[in-house]
DNA sequence: GTTGAGCGTT
């Protein structure tokens, strides 16, 4: 029945060190904490599922499975890794309220003359309110302007005063809209797909390394890998602890050193255009792309 | 060295 001690350890592999129990056969947690400072409950190996189980915990008393400690070693739990989870958990809904707010996004700006700078955009789009990204796209070898660009505000006002109008700028007639790409994936990506743990990065720039990658996001959770492929291919992969983590960044532009990076789902290729619009038979990759369009357009976050 | 509707080197 009741054993005078049980084993227990910091770790499965640690050496395990012994503690009373009580004449009931119960341990008491602070015999365990006087041993494991800080320890909050015990965990064991359940030798049919090989699953680790929790011990039973009422009112600082713990309680043996089945009324028999038997002969296995317990596993010291401490608050340190709920807390990681809390945490987590936390970033996740802060990402998935920022989101349910009425978050800005990346502007498309049709139009530039090609002599406008990033500077000049910067400076014609403050006068509507804070900037905190600019872009000129530009030709790789040449480095002439292709003509149009990106802005992103922090007020989700000025965003909308700012789409409500056209701009003279340089000289020519702009107009800023949502970017098709978001628009698609606003629709096209919502809250259940894969629950990945793994996020695709869209839109790097070589400059970025695996580090600072990993520095970034671990604002977010708990990161386990980021991968670059190489040569140079303008995205990354990061994987993090929690799927959670992961699906709630989904769909966002996040801003790394002052470039506006795109999140997706890790593997596109379960994600395209002919499986989410099957009624598209083979090779209308275009007119599924229309349809997909004239859905989302005016999603719910934007109207 | 050109150009003027589009969509960000997946």
């Amino acid at each position: 029945m009741s054993e005078l001690y049980i084993r227990v350890a910091e770790d499965e592999n640690e050496e395990p060190m012994e503690i009373p129990s009580e004449d009931d056969g119960t341990v008491l947690l602070s015999s365990v904490a006087a041993q494991f400072p800080g320890a909050c409950g015990l965990r064991y190996r359940n030798p049919e599922s090989q699953c680790m189980r929790g011990v039973r915990l009422l009112e600082g008393v713990l309680h043996a499975p089945e009324n028999d400690w038997g002969n296995l070693v317990y596993v010291v739990n401490y608050p340190k890794d709920n807390k990681r989870k809390m945490e987590e958990i936390d970033a996740a809904s802060a990402v998935k309220i920022k989101r349910g707010f009425q978050k800005t996004s990346d502007l498309i700006v049709l139009g530039l003359p090609w002599k406008t700078t990033e500077q000049d955009l910067k400076d014609y789009f403050t006068t509507f309110g804070e900037v905190i990204m600019v872009q000129v796209k530009r030709d790789a070898k040449t480095g002439n302007s292709k003509g149009f660009g990106f802005v992103r505000f922090t007020d989700y006002e000025t965003q909308t005063k700012v789409i409500a109008q056209r701009h003279m700028i340089d000289g020519r007639w702009c107009d800023c809209k949502l970017p098709n790409s978001k628009v698609f994936w606003a629709g096209a990506c919502p809250d259940e797909p894969m629950r990945s743990r793994k996020i695709f990065v869209g839109r790097c720039t070589e400059d970025m390394t695996t580090d600072e990658l990993r520095q970034y996001f671990m604002q977010y959770g708990e990161v386990t890998d980021v991968f670059i492929p190489k040569p140079f291919r303008a995205f990354a992969f990061v994987t993090f602890a929690d799927d959670q983590v992961a699906q709630a960044l989904c769909g966002e532009d996040l801003i790394i050193k002052g470039v506006s990076v795109h999140i997706s789902n890790a593997e596109p290729k379960h994600n395209n255009i002919h499986q989410l619009f099957p009624q598209f038979p083979g090779g209308s990759a275009s007119l599924a792309a229309m349809f997909a369009r004239s859905q989302y357009q005016f999603p719910s976050s934007h109207v």
